[in-house]
DNA sequence: TCAAAAGTGTTATAAATACACCCATGC
DNA sequence: GCATGGGTGTATTTATAACACTTTTGA
């Protein structure tokens, strides 16, 4: 499940720069969604000996465009070529404190680097689209475990970041209504009854079956590309992406209502 | 049209505890529609002697929610009991260089200041509707000058701010759909007619009539309270806002489909 | 041949769109 | 009475939703 990696010193390969290079106050963080058919899944990370699951996130060099850093913190969680979105920034002066504030002094990290990651931060929220069974959990710079996390049980998760979590999922919610944006959350190759999972796991309800085919086939984003043969039962197409259908799609801006 | 008021020194008031009290790097940005029918305008500020526009805006205490500081900054330019609702974060390194930066050399204000608000921003953006009628323009204290500027006559405005306006807008198009809120951009009477010329001006398109009053009325949120007697024509008829079933549409969250 | 899930079709209802037609007013 | 914009009705098309029926497969 979670994977680990105990080296407690990374974090200064984050900070080998300083504190001074960042923007202070600000940070960022991402809900990474993946979907494990048939939950949808959020990534998450702590840092060791600690008790509560993080948010993934990172910090702004001072000179950086906020786009940018969301992406360059990603990548060194090994995330990259994902789709993002800005979504919301949270600037509760409290969010820190509402619930289980990390102890960064069990990193045995500096006095100055530990005032600094602990003083007030705003924080930018962007959600992120990847393809579950292809990414490779690794901790990144800033944690030292990282593991994949029902959508569902967000219980264990520190600060306010259930909260992000559940405003981050509203939005992808109405985004999933307006945009195809959902496939990227899907292997090359899928099938309609795995995307009606996935739209209905997101959505938190069912979906008629063939109401949902019609919708999603008269879009024209889909091209058949085979079936799949595993089962006792009638096999399912398997679809993939047509790319050009599925730019245009994102211009016209079709409403997908469910 | 735009008023003034020339004592250049009341910037010092907003500043009467220092910059260190602020957050650094971090601001807040205002687009307050006001509908002068037929047109859609927003709220533009300037210092004195400078050539262009800008959006309203504000800092935040190192203590304050993000929020918080939102409500307190406009109520500063005298808005306040108005619906705000905060829409993006604008996180360009080189947002404030890209077109016309202020000079606030000729405010006469201290090096430190000058520093201070000359430093990189990150800002957040938030969106206001008001009633225009019941706006009185006051330049507030980060400004000498203010103005409603036509939504499509963006070419003065400084910095990124033209961009923000368009983000915004694009915002409030899509808000509309969803929710009722631009009631809140009109007097507490008001006729179909009006309301149907103010989508016409955020969404930059026709809407039938027939189609308009249908989906309108059947969302019931409004209440006839009259007739408008004043031309040479059919007199509209008069309503207001149901305050009670304003507030149930806004929990069903219904689509307005034009 | 059977169960299970995939695929397809049917029907009823509701919504969106584009009109046409009538109405109330001041000049 | 007439020009003007306001209010109402209708017909067509399109979307939504619920459900039933058929197909394909491996066991």
């Amino acid at each position: 499940m979670a994977v680990q990696d105990q080296s407690s010193y990374k974090v200064k390969k984050y900070f080998e720069h300083g504190v001074d290079v960042f923007l202070p106050h600000l940070s960022i963080n991402y809900i990474v969604f993946g979907f494990d058919n048939p939950n949808l899944k959020i990534l998450v990370q702590r840092l060791f000996n600690q008790e509560f699951w993080l948010l993934p996130g990172g910090y702004i060099y001072k000179n950086e465009n906020v786009n940018d850093a969301a992406y360059r913190n990603l990548k060194l969680s090994g995330l990259h070529d994902l789709f993002l979105r800005q979504f919301k920034t949270f600037g509760e002066a409290t969010r820190v404190t509402k619930k289980s504030v990390p102890k960064p002094e069990l990193l045995g990290i500096s006095k100055e680097l530990h005032d600094w990651v602990t003083q007030r931060f705003v924080t930018v929220g962007y959600y992120a689209l990847v393809d579950f069974n292809k990414v490779k959990l690794q901790p990144g710079l800033l944690s030292n475990e990282c593991t994949w996390l029902d959508i569902n049980e967000l219980d264990d998760l520190a600060m306010d970041h259930a909260d992000i979590v559940r405003e981050a999922r509203g939005v992808l919610s109405e985004d999933l209504l307006n945009f195809p944006v959902v496939a990227n959350l899907l292997p090359d190759s899928f099938t309609i009854p795995e995307l009606k999972q996935l739209y209905e796991s997101i959505l938190d309800r069912s979906i008629d079956r063939g109401t949902f085919r019609k919708k999603t086939m008269k879009s024209g984003i889909l091209e058949k590309v085979g079936k799949r043969r595993n089962a006792a039962r009638r096999p399912p197409d398997l679809y993939k992406l047509n790319q050009e259908q599925y730019i245009r799609s994102l211009m016209k801006k079709t409403r997908f209502g469910f």
